[in-house]
Parts: C-alpha cells; structure tokens; sequence
RNA sequence: GCGCAUGUGGUGAAAUUGGUAGACACGUCAGACUUAGGAUCUGAUGCCGCGAGGUGUGGGGGUUCGAGUCCCUCCAUGCGCACCA
C-alpha cells in the first residue's frame, strides 16, 4: 500500500467539506482564539509559491489552536474593489464584477488546492453589496462624529451642536488651525454668533470637526488622459502611462481626521505585540515632534512671522528665516525692489512637480527684503524664501540655525549668510552640529546652560512673554478617503446647496450603478458624474479607496451574515481582539493605521469593546524567485553551459524556472519554449547544459514564478506545506528552490511506511511501546509544542523529521506511539494524518482529537556524555550520572587519559563544574 | 544622510537561558539493490592536514574558565524614512 497522495488529499479535501469540518459557531463554552490572515486583492495573475507562506502559517497556527481545545475562528475574504481591474475594465473591456468575480475563482481553486481550515462560510468580498452597505454605514458614523479632545475620543456631532448652541467653540478648538470662521474672521465663535449663522454656514463649521469630511486637496490632474492619477502612475512630473504631463489640481476629496488620532495611535502601539520596526515604520508616519511656535515680529510692520521649531534653545543662534514660497506673509513683506525676483522663484517653484522638488539636491532660495527681529534682544534677521521649507509642516517657516542644522549651514553658505556659533568649539565652521549637550555661548540669558536644559527655560520664557507658545506637531496628515473612480465604494452622500446630507441607513447600500464606461467625468470627477441618473440624485461622485473595505473586515468575519448590524455586539464581544494577525510589511503604515483609526472610532462610539484589532501581528517574509540564465552568443542561435561561458561573448538570457531541474536545463522543454529556440545549438558540460542562477523578485516577467498548483500536482499539498514551512523562519524572506522539496516528501514517505509497507502491507501494530520509544514520542510532543507555540515552524518540521529517523532506527510500528503523532502532525499535514488516523481505526476528525500532553517522566535521563574541556578547548566527552556530586565528577575527569595528556602534569587551577552542561579544567 | 534588520558550510538553515557550532534537509562523493534509474537504502561530507592535530559563525578589539550568543568598533547586504525645522 503506497502513499497515493492525489487520492487522499481528494478524498478529505471533500469529505471536509462536506461534513463541514471547518465550520465555526459564535457560541461556545471553549475559549476564543482568531486567526486572520491579511486578504487579498484578489489579482488577475493568480498565486505563485510566494503567496500561500503567511496562509499555511496561520492554517497551522489555527489548527494546532483548535487541537488545543480553543474555537478558532480562521477565516478569509477578498478585498475585491481595486484598481488593477478598472484598469483592465478600460484596457480590455470586461466589467470589473466581472473579471473580479473571475479572478476570485481562480483564488479559491488554488487556495483550496492547499488544503486550508478556512470557514469558507463566512467569507466576504469588500465589492459585494451586503457588504459595502456596512462600510457605508461606518463611513456615515464617522461623517456624524466629531473628536471631543477633552474626553480623548469620538463623539456624536449633535453633542457638538448642544455645546455650540449652549457655548459657541472656546472650548473646543477648530482642529485645523488655519481655519477661520468666514463670516467673522474669527475662529472662536459664541453661542450667539452660532444661532445667527445660516444652515450653510453651520454644516461648513461642523465639516470642520467630522471625523469624516469633505475638503479640498491637491490631486495630479492629467489633461491628456482626462484622468487623475495615483502618486505612482506618476513619473518625473508625467504620467507613467503615455508621458503626458500632470498638474496639481484643487479637487473636493473626502478624509478622515485621523490626525485627531495620533497620540492614541502612538499610545496603543505600546499595548501590541507588533514587531520593533512596524512600531517604528508607524511612529515614523505620525512623526510626533515636540517644540514651540515662536512669533518674530517683521521689522518697520504689524505683521508676525509665527515659526516652529524643535529647538527653542538655539534662539540666539538664528541668523535668518525661511519662509515657504506658498507663505500668505510673502505678498505683505517683500520689499518692492525684490519684488520681482521672489515673483520670479515662486514661478520656477510653481513649474515643478513635487516629485522634482523632492528630488531636487541644489540649494535654491530668494531675498524677500524684510527683517524679523529676535524677540529677545531685537536682531534684526534676514527673511528668506526656499522651496526646502514645507508648507504643509509646522507653520511653513523656519527660524534658522546654520551652527546647528546641516540644511540652514548648507543654505547660509551658499547664500554669504554670516553664522553666528552658540555652541563654541562644537562648532568647526565647516560643518553643522546638532548637538544637544553643548553648553551656550552668545545666547544672551541662556549662557552656560548646557542646551537639553535651556528647552525648557526658553519655552517657559517664551511663554511667560507671550510671544509663542509650547506646540506638538505631527508629519501625519488626515487621510485622503475618495477616489475619482468607478470600482469602490460609492460614497452614501447627498449633496444640496452646497451641503454634504448623509442618505439614511434605510437608504443603504447606495449601489455602485452598472456602467459601460471608465472614462472621468468633466474636470476630474470620477465614473460616476457621466450617469445621468447618479447626478440627477445629487449624489456624490467620487468612491472610497482600496482601504476603506478592509479597515473593519475583521469585525464582519465574526457576524457575517447579519443583516441588521455590521457586527453584533454579542459577537464582537464573543471574539474581541484578533489574537493572531499575519500579512507582509507593505501594509505596514496604510492598512494597519487606518484599521486601528477605524477600531477606535468604533470603540468610541460604543459599537465594539476594544480599541485596538490586533493583539499580535507576524511579518511574513517573501519568498523571492531564484531565477535561472542561459548564455546566448553574441549573435548567433548557440547557448554555451555556465561553467564554458567565459571562453566566449554571450548574453544573459532568463529563462523559465519551471523547465529547468536545479541548475540543469531541459534541452527539449526549451527548444519547445520559444519558436526561436527551436533550431538553437547548445555548447554543454559534461553532457549537460548547466544554468547560471540569481535570487531576484518572483515575478512573471523574470520567468522565475512557480505555481503551486504545479508543486501540489507533483509533490501533493502536505509536501508542499511542510516545505514552504521548512525553508527558513516565517517572517525571513528567502529564494524559493523548488529542488529542495524531495526531502520533505521522502519525510512523508518514511512516516507512511511506518504503518504500511510497499510489500508487506500493513506494519502497524498494538504492541506495548518501550522506555526508548516513549522518549522520542514524548521529546517529540514537547518540541512541536514549544515551536508551533513560537511560530518556529521550520525547526518544528526538522523536529517531525528527527523523530520519524529515531522511530525507524527503532524499527517501531506501534500505534501506541504513532498515533498521538498524527495528531501532532495534523497542523502542518492534514491530509496524510487524517488518512492514518482512519486507518489505524478512528472514525472520528483528527482534528476533534486532543493534543497529546507531555509526560516530562519519559523524558528523564540518569546520565550524559559530558563534553569536558581544558582551558577551554574541548578534548573529550565522558559519560557520568547525571547525580553525581562535583568531587565524584572531578575525579573521574582528573582520572581521564585524555584529560591526563592535555594537562600536561600541571595541576588544575580550577575546575568549572556546570551540572547537565559542561567540565572545565582549568590548568 | 537617519532609523531598523540581517551577516554561520557549496545551498536553505539550527543552536529557546553565555556551555559539545553546523541539528534537519538540499547538493556532492562512495557503496548496496537493479536490465535501468532522476526510485529506494547505507555511509561520508565546514576548511587545512596522510595523521596527531590545527582552524572556523562578515573584519578587528574587549569581557569571561568559556562568546555565533554580551560590549566597543569597522565593513557588507536588505528594508523603511528622507529636505519634517
């Protein structure tokens, strides 16, 4: 009886199914556990080896769970709206439902092929109505809330309106500080003032606080195209796609006010078990700086420049300002005889596009003509304009310490700005030093204070004046929420007079409309603003973007079916937290930012019970091709094998993985490959023709994807899981070499033929286990625990491999220890282990088993082979009981022949004595 | 430039707490069975050396009886951020 893999896999994969193996209940006296895998966007390319590595990951991870008596909720999904298939709606013509419906097919087939637990019972598709109709439904929650900054969290707007109508907004600042309530000019306003505005004029201040709302924003606008671009379809200032060049154009955008987040999204990444660089990747993108504004006045004016800075304490250090070439202060302060040239550098400015500027290494910058002077003893210094200071940061000016700062030193240079030095000989002369352990120098009241110290002193200072005040800055910016787009979300919004009217949750979903073109609506709207019935309604135009459906999946896998609520609170509070969370980096600041924003808001509200989605994340890493080359030469229709490469002129040609065995090429398969090829010669070595080999992305375009429908057709889905777990640690990236793979499937070969044998048939027996059988069983038991448990799932394979070798040497058969071992083995090789498990007289799943336990009395031992030393260096090893006392022990190694010769009759010094590890004689 | 991560045989890797470096595999070599093998099994396999032995975890230095593991320093690779004041 052989290991027919084909056969078994089949066979279970559908009686799974059928019984509903993997079918999980909300209600359950076992303790929670949820496992979720980060979903896919479900491509059109399908999946190739590097994909399925965080899935078996999870799948044995949930597995193992469920052995271990706990209700595993593990499902899985598609984030469905995209744009890759609007894209190839546009190119090809096929509607996105379509050709998204096409590609989740070819998702699963693949995906079952593999043999997951997945609860195929709750899956969602982010596209499908039922479910948008939720993230609609969220999406109005957060347009009808506001951030109370005093309570530290979201609120219903209409709180917002009773403290208006009661107070006006002296309490409640308007979060963006730029904001001025146009009719008075003003950003406070009073209860009086709030009853005297129009309803307009009160639905544009409470737009203000949405958590959720409508502003205007800079897109890339392509003239060409009629189309608004993503910031990486755009290239050098032109589209990707054509050449075209694209604008920066003001368009009505929804956000979300995630900045009014930012500390609690700081705060909850010390209660998460996130790897040290996610946490720092998110730290990094919130960008909190602590410092102070400070206001200099513009000499001979009434007019204020208001900077911001971090360093407070080099005040006495700034020998000029630099203000951003979109400051409002430039038209008032620049002096008529530089007039002209800073209209001239805001012009060159203007022409460039972002990408540019960034790019942009040379110093560049312009004199304004005006002065600000130092509020402390009145030096007048010199304004400038340069495009290195951001408009969208701080306050879009900068005092400038050139002593201190590498940027201010560089501009100063260039520009003969004389530096003053505050920080003595911490300053060379030639380079900036942002040191903060210097003591001042030329800082008139700060002298001698060591700079940490004189922060403080300074903010205090400044405060106590009036002339600035202590300020927090974040890099993050609120979140971009629309899309000039077809294929998302639409968003649940009417619009009249000018004012954004949430549609009511009788109204939803708001289907997205059947549409026949892509084409942008006129000036830049999306899909939607050509559909005369969508307009006619009034409704918003624009869609959510790729992340608005994943921001909350979690919560609806729990209660997917609900029809009332997007997740019942008896549900969410059942689940809680996803316990386990695997997915790649890329997501590591979009995705994951805006799920735990979303989570928050949700908490806030009252609809869930935690705040943060994930308790424990895992990187997975990726899985790289390994690509392969053949040498062409120069010219003619001849490849040379790699090692007789040199000998002539050739070029490197990749060539497809799947018809190459290691490094040797099929000779046959490629002349087949490409017509070209079929004429083609070949210089071997050996009789063979050998392939030169570089580790690259997996990708369809280097030739060096591999499927797993291959693998698992020629290797079965247990052999290819196990491999994939095999190859190195999950959260490592490393090559995928389908050579390897045989070892693993001769694993599964050996472990079979325990219970079965070619020509003998059946081995497997119910004799009593021996001392030295139950030590391996038991040794084994605790390993796959500890590994599993640490997500060590490649040692955890080596630890399968040990002990089917010890049980072969054993020449053991015994149920008694075999059994137990398919349920070890059940995580990481469903299939074979089921089919034992029946085979050896079970009729229940292997998966309704209980996880064998460790008896720690098998695993005792009396003696060990020490390794013995001298000075250090091992000589020998000596078997001794494991109780014998140091003075026995140090006899018996003194008394050795080895140990004798190595120490040279000197006496020892010492002897390091560490019992169950190691003898050290020290001479 | 800044931050984070990683450097171990021909290859993927292991060594969980400072205690026998290279487990487990791939590959390679030798052998067995065989009409045959890209099947299966056995043995060998870090490097130098006939051997005794020496040497070895990116380089250099340190702590320690003892360092892949801890400290300092330099180098390389990967990822992230990048005029963020």
């Amino acid at each position: 009886m052989e290991y027919n893999f084909r056969d078994i896999e089949k066979k279970w994969q559908e009686q799974w199914q059928a019984s509903g193996a993997y079918k999980v209940s909300n209600d359950s006296p076992k303790p929670k556990f949820y496992v979720l895998d980060m979903f896919p966007y479900p491509s059109g390319a399908g999946l190739h080896v590097g994909h399925p590595l965080g899935y078996i990951a999870s799948d044995i991870y949930s597995r193992f769970k469920r052995l271990k008596g706990f209700n595993v909720l593990h499902p899985m999904g598609y984030d469905a709206f995209g744009l890759p298939a609007e894209q190839y709606a546009i190119d090809h013509g096929v509607h996105p439902a379509v050709s998204t419906d096409q590609n989740i097919k070819t998702f699963r087939r693949q995906l079952d092929n593999i043999g997951f637990c997945y609860d195929w019972s709750r899956e969602i598709r982010t596209s499908d109505p039922s479910y948008y109709k939720w993230t609609q439904w969220i999406f109005l929650q957060l347009f009808k809330s506001w951030y109370n900054r005093r309570t530290k969290k979201a609120e219903h707007i209409t709180n917002l309106v009773k403290i208006f109508e009661k107070e006006g907004n002296a309490g409640n600042e308007i979060p963006n500080d730029k904001f001025q309530v146009p009719k008075i000019g003003k950003r406070v306003f009073t209860a009086a003032d709030w009853a005297g505005f129009t309803e307009k004029e009160q639905q544009d201040i409470l737009m203000e606080y949405r958590l959720a709302y409508c502003g205007y924003g800079e897109v890339n606008w392509c003239e060409a195209l009629g189309t608004v671009l993503a910031n990486d379809e755009v290239v050098n200032g032109v589209s990707e796609r054509g050449g075209h060049p694209v604008v920066k154009k003001k368009l009505r955008q929804w956000y979300l006010r995630i900045t009014e987040y930012a500390d609690r999204l700081l705060e909850g990444l010390e209660r998460v078990d996130f790897s040290d660089s996610m946490k720092e990747m998110q730290t990094n993108w919130i960008g909190k700086s602590y410092g102070a504004e400070i206001s200099f006045k513009v000499k001979g004016t009434s007019d204020l420049l208001t900077v911001y800075t971090t360093r407070p304490d080099t005040i006495f250090g700034v020998d000029f300002m630099v203000i951003a070439p979109e400051h409002d202060l430039i038209q008032s302060i620049t002096t008529p005889e530089h007039k002209q040239a800073v209209e001239d550098y805001i012009t060159y400015v203007k022409s460039r596009s972002e990408r540019e500027r960034m790019a942009e290494k040379k110093i560049s910058g312009v004199f304004t003509g005006a002065y600000a002077l130092n509020p402390f003893n009145g030096r007048e210094i010199p304004i400038w304009i340069s495009e290195y200071v951001l408009a969208g940061y701080g306050t879009g000016a900068i005092m400038a310490v050139p002593c201190g700062d590498e940027r201010d030193h560089k501009f100063a240079q260039h520009f003969n700005i004389p530096i003053t030095n505050i920080i003595g000989e911490h300053y060379d002369g030639k380079e900036a030093n942002a040191t903060k352990d210097a003591k001042l120098e030329n800082s008139d009241f700060l002298n001698g204070m060591v700079m940490r110290n004189a922060m403080e002193v300074v903010i205090n200072k400044i405060e106590e004046l009036g002339i600035g005040v202590r300020k927090v800055n974040y890099k993050m910016r609120d979140a971009a929420f629309s899309r000039q787009r077809y294929w998302g979300e639409p968003f649940p919004i009417v619009w009249k007079n000018g004012i954004a009217y949430p549609l009511s949750e009788s109204e939803l979903p708001l289907e997205l409309p059947h549409v026949e073109s892509y084409k942008p609506g006129p000036e830049g709207e999306g899909p939607l603003a050509n559909i005369a019935e969508w307009t006619s309604r009034d409704l918003e135009t624009n869609t959510m973007p790729g992340y608005a459906g994943s921001s909350y999946y979690f919560l609806r896998y729990m209660d997917p079916h609900n029809a009332t609520e997007f997740c019942s609170r008896k549900a969410s509070d059942y689940w809680g937290q996803v316990d386990l969370y695997i997915g790649g980096t890329e997501h590591a600041v979009g995705h994951l930012l805006y799920s735990r924003m979303w989570t928050k808001g949700l908490y806030d509200l009252g609809f869930i019970a935690h705040d943060e989605p994930y308790k424990k994340l895992v990187n997975q890493g990726m899985i790289q091709g390994s690509s392969r080359f053949v040498y062409r030469i120069h010219g003619e229709n001849k490849f040379v094998s790699l090692g007789l490469k040199d000998q002539y002129s050739t070029d490197a040609i990749h060539v497809d993985v799947n018809i190459v065995d290691g490094v040797e090429l099929d000779i046959e398969e490629f002349k087949k490959w490409r017509t070209e090829y079929e004429t083609a010669e070949f210089i071997l070595e050996e009789g063979k023709y050998i392939c030169g080999t570089e580790v690259e992305k997996m990708s369809k375009r280097l030739y060096n994807t591999v499927n797993p429908d291959d693998v698992v057709n020629k290797y079965g889905a247990d052999t290819f899981r196990m491999y994939e777990m095999f190859l190195g640690p999950v959260e490592q990236s490393k090559p995928w070499e389908t050579k390897g793979i045989e070892g693993v499937h001769r694993f599964l070969k050996k472990l079979w033929r325990l219970f079965y044998d070619e020509l003998k048939g059946k081995v497997w027996n119910e004799e009593k286990a021996s001392p030295a059988e139950l030590k391996v069983l038991h040794k084994t038991i605790k390993k796959i625990e500890e590994d599993t448990e640490r997500f060590s799932f490649n040692t955890g394979v080596s630890a399968f491999m040990v002990c089917v070798n010890d049980l072969i040497d054993l020449k053991c058969h015994k149920k008694e220890i075999l059994e137990p071992l398919l349920i070890l083995l059940t995580p990481y090789a469903p299939h074979i282990s089921e089919e034992l498990w029946h085979l050896v007289g079970n009729t229940s799943c292997i998966l309704d088993a209980a996880y064998p336990r460790v008896n720690e009395s098998y695993l005792v031992e009396s003696s060990k082979e020490y390794p013995i030393s001298v000075n250090g260096k091992l000589r020998t090893t000596i078997e001794i009981a494991l109780d014998a006392p140091q003075g026995e022990v140090e006899r018996i190694v003194l008394d050795n022949e080895v140990i004798k010769k190595w120490m040279e009759g000197k006496p020892h010094k010492k002897i390091i004595y560490v019992k169950g590890k190691m003898v050290n004689v020290v001479v």
